[in-house]
DNA sequence: AAGACGGGGAA
DNA sequence: TTCCCAGTCTT
């Protein structure tokens, strides 16, 4: 292997290398925060960690890292446990994907790697879920391997550093920045270094109004030297929402007190959470429905169900955004004459309490709250 | 190369 | 409101 890919590109000298490695070293030994995973480190605490961590910030991460990790305390109890209780605990966290990925993830190590969790590149990059970024952190992280990092954060601080204006998600800023993380990497500490990175990038090179003054790497950032960070990097044009109308009905059997609910299908949002019976539809003045629209309600509901509601009660309003929808959930309340005897696979009737065991989407979940 | 996936926190 | 987040996987 003569061509490592860093000698594709031209990066300033070894002796400015030697500054960045030493100053962000000694800044992560005095600045670090003190996060859960970060104690006992261990490569099953780190690929949860790692995990959770994709695309959700830390502050958001840290309760529920706790929480999952005591109730899965190694990979075989994950292995073992129900994907809906693998959910129930993600819920919230969003990206639902990655939750049932992970609990796949574990079986095949219970049944693949004798339970342990591997500890070489190619194993853990075969693992669902886990790309070159997360098994790069889990092994450099936990076991101080020496395999570079690039995501968010030094995404962000490696164009700053490189003066690099463009794009930073393109594919050709990219292979710069994976070719920059592989050159800078230390020989030692890279657990540290790599950890380092990211929090430099989180706590000093934020994406707004950074910490220049603070920076362990200043007079060597270009972008600190001419003060042009509201420029790189390039700012992403910015995302347009769509606002949607939808309507969710609480149906009720009356006699039992039971709701029906409904999973959410491959190919759906939320697949494999549970959600009350739910569809596009827009009431103007949902207070006040009008026979029109009721039916239309009503068609919808049975087309879902097959079961027909007798009066629609409106309950709420809850909105919401997901990805690039804002959606607007009308949400109504019906009794059923009375319950079918035959149901579709993915919906069942459930006493309100024991929705407290079964993963709901977060609308799903507030409106089972106002219910109760 | 582009789009989907989710929700929370902050400005 | 908009932006951003310890990315991955599928078209």
């Amino acid at each position: 292997m003569t061509n490592k890919s860093s000698e594709n590109f031209a990066f300033p000298d070894t002796l400015w290398r030697r500054k960045v490695r030493t100053r962000i070293l000694n800044w992560y030994r005095r600045n670090a925060r003190d996060l859960p995973w970060r104690n006992n480190l261990h490569p099953y605490r780190s690929w949860v960690s790692e995990i959770m961590l994709q695309q959700t910030q830390v502050a958001t991460v840290i309760d529920y890292f706790n929480r999952f990790i005591k109730r899965f305390p190694d990979v075989v109890s994950l292995a073992n446990a129900e994907q809906q209780e693998v959910l129930r605990y993600w819920e919230g966290l969003g990206y639902y994907r990655r939750a049932r990925q992970l609990h796949l993830a574990a079986q095949v190590v219970r049944d693949q790697h004798d339970g342990e969790f591997p500890t070489d590149f190619e194993s853990v990059l075969a693992l669902p879920g886990v790309g070159r970024y997360t098994a790069g952190a889990i092994l450099s992280i936990s076991r101080n391997q020496r395999l570079p990092i690039v995501e968010a954060n030094t995404n962000r601080l490696f164009a700053r550093l490189l003066l690099h204006d463009e794009d930073v998600m393109s594919s050709s800023s990219q292979k710069r920045f994976w070719a920059f993380a592989e050159w800078i990497l230390p020989r030692k500490h890279i657990s540290d270094f790599n950890q380092a990175l990211m929090e430099v990038g989180a706590l000093v090179c934020t994406p707004q109004k950074p910490d220049c003054k603070g920076c362990p790497l200043k007079s060597i950032c270009p972008t600190e030297l001419q003060q042009c960070w509201e420029r790189i990097p390039k700012p992403k044009k910015k995302t347009k929402y769509e606002n949607l109308f939808e309507v969710a009905v609480v149906l009720r059997d009356p006699k039992s007190k039971f709701v029906l609910i409904r999973q959410c299908e491959a190919g759906e949002r939320w697949e494999g959470l549970w959600d009350f019976p739910r569809f596009e539809c827009s009431v103007k003045k949902p207070k006040q429905p009008t026979r029109h629209e009721l039916s239309r309600i009503s068609s919808k509901l049975n087309q879902l169900t097959d079961c027909s509601a007798t009066q629609l009660n409106w309950l709420t309003q809850i909105k919401h955004g997901v990805t690039k929808s804002r959606i607007a959930l009308n949400c109504f309340q019906a009794d059923v004459p009375r319950r079918k005897r035959k149901l579709k696979e993915n919906l069942k009737w459930v006493h309100p309490d024991d929705l407290n065991n079964i993963p709901l989407s977060v609308t799903g979940r507030k409106l089972a709250k106002s219910i109760s």
